[in-house]
RNA sequence: GUGGUUGUAGCUCAGUUGGUUAGAGCGCCUGAUUGUGGUUCAGGAGGUCGUGGGUUCGAGACCCAUCUUCCACCCCA
């Protein structure tokens, strides 16, 4: 045999029974994103390079796949910085694309670009890959699927309200009802920063206290020291974080601790007023976690994660950005968005076993093939079958019946009809059910209505 | 990017301290049944042991490199 041919490391090929899986949860996540008035938009898998570099942090830019440029690319590059071999400053001499890292960013340049043609507040839906040079482990591929749904273009927290609704029905309607949704809010945790005196290390402090969970209080404590930040604050900041409770008791205590920082208080208001805003049954499955922050530094309102006790990271994430349409020269543009992480979550069905076995819904009904003349009548009946909204197809090649057969058995065909020389003669068909082995002879006329009837 | 782990037939895996011709189950193909799948029975095909070097009289087993798998860190869907 040659050298066995493979793919990308963390890329995968999907067989049919897992992409039929796949789609259903694209499906589930349009049809709920639809109801809401969501639009569907695409962008290219690649983007110029200078539009994803340093908008996702330094470990961001080192985790996006770069496009070698085409043609001579060597030959323009300057001699000296060929030398000196430094790879990082090579990148923008050796590379002017790359493949899109998420869908939000992409889509902030989509709104600037587009905005012209597109209504404010703009809705809208992507369902899209996305390409990560991550080391590929549980549940994280270098190629993985991302839903998002994002409204921009209006600050109205009832945007907070609607996207935490669509989690709890996409999720609800994908059989995943045992998700734990917690929010936060990015000015209660600047705030808090504020009140600690840290602000000027906000991005550590956010950083290290995502991890709470994980490391504990003190892996946090510690991380935040080794940092640098001045440990008379890290001890306020984690005291504050470290409130329990129900939400509003919460929030009460905080509001309590922070007189005198607006900021804090701006953000407490906007979970109250969208807490408040919940239908009962998704508010029951909403936590506040002073502990979420997220580490994607262009979030400054409400920040939202979902997970699963059964599966080691988040599943969907999201929050409101103030101004990522900025940095491409489009201000006073806010939005808040969301991302389905569809592999992960279709991981987690998989363990669980919450796939719908109905899901492969292939053929139907099938014509076996007997020669020429049998195969083109069959063709002719296999169209009427189609024509009354059931799938139906001819094997193509005369083959042995049993080859015919046994392909109609492995596809989980339901029904094989059989015209051969006397069913032709006589204006008739077998019908064999292959669930029960039963077959029996009816006429061509009534070939439709009788399979409609048994498919029922 | 750092640390660890894995790779033997299409798939899941055996393979003793290095020693003849590398095995099993499942799957696949053929036949019993040339117009009947799934069940049963009888046969059969399929592997330069991830790849490239090295040690050795001798390597699937040992060493090095590389790719891949999975896991943790970093970061994240």
């Amino acid at each position: 045999m040659a050298n066995k041919p493979s793919i990308p490391k963390g890329t995968r090929d999907f067989v049919p029974e897992q992409s039929s899986k796949r789609q259903f949860i694209f499906d589930t996540a349009r049809s709920v994103f639809q109801s809401f008035g969501y639009q569907p938009i695409e962008t290219p898998a690649m983007e110029n390079l200078e539009t994803l570099l340093g908008k996702y942090g330094d470990e961001g830019d080192r985790l996006i796949f770069k496009i070698l440029n085409n043609g001579d690319y060597l030959s323009k590059v300057d001699d000296e910085k060929l030398r000196q071999k430094d790879s990082n400053a090579l990148v923008k001499e050796l590379s002017d694309r790359a493949l899109r890292y998420d869908l939000t960013v992409p889509f902030a340049r989509f709104v600037v670009q587009n905005q012209n043609e597109l209504s404010f507040p703009f809705k809208r839906y992507q369902i899209q890959p996305v390409w990560r040079a991550d080391r590929p482990q549980k549940g994280r591929y270098r190629e993985f699927y991302q839903c998002d749904v994002d409204v921009i273009g209006s600050d109205s927290l009832l945007n907070e309200t609607e996207l935490l609704c669509i989690i709890d029905q996409v999720f609800s309607k994908l059989g995943l009802d045992d998700i734990s949704i917690r929010i936060n809010n990015r000015k209660i945790l600047s705030g808090i920063a504020e009140a600690s005196g840290l602000s000027a290390y906000f991005q550590q402090m956010t950083v290290a206290i995502d991890k709470l969970d994980k490391i504990g209080v003190d892996g946090v404590k510690e991380e935040m020291i080794r940092n640098g930040l001045p440990e008379a604050g890290v001890k306020k900041a984690l005291n504050l974080i470290n409130l329990t409770g129900d939400a509003e008791g919460v929030l009460n205590m905080l509001a309590g601790a922070m007189t005198g920082v607006e900021e804090a208080f701006r953000g407490i208001d906007e979970v109250r007023t969208v807490l408040k805003s919940l239908p009962e049954s998704t508010r029951e499955k909403v936590k506040i976690d002073l502990t979420l922050a997220r580490g994607l530094n262009y979030y400054t309102g409400a920040i939202i994660e979902v997970g699963h006790s059964e599966f080691p990271s988040s599943i969907c994430g999201g929050g409101r950005y103030d101004d990522l349409t900025g940095m491409f020269g489009l201000s006073d543009m806010s939005g808040i968005g969301i991302s389905l992480g569809a592999d992960r979550i279709y991981d987690l069905m998989e363990a669980k076993n919450l796939f719908p076995s109905n899901l492969d819904a292939g053929t139907q009904v099938m014509f076996v093939n007997f020669g020429q003349a049998e195969a083109l009548k069959s063709f002719e009946l296999a169209s009427e079958v189609r024509a009354s909204t059931m799938s139906a197809e001819v094997y193509p090649d005369s083959a042995k019946m049993k080859k015919q057969m046994k392909y109609a058995n492995d596809k989980g065909i339901s029904f094989v009809c059989m015209i051969g020389a006397e069913e032709l003669a006589s204006g008739t068909v077998a019908v064999k059910s292959m669930g029960t082995g039963e077959q029996e002879n009816i006429s061509m006329d009534a070939l439709s209505n009788f399979l409609k009837e048994k498919l029922k």
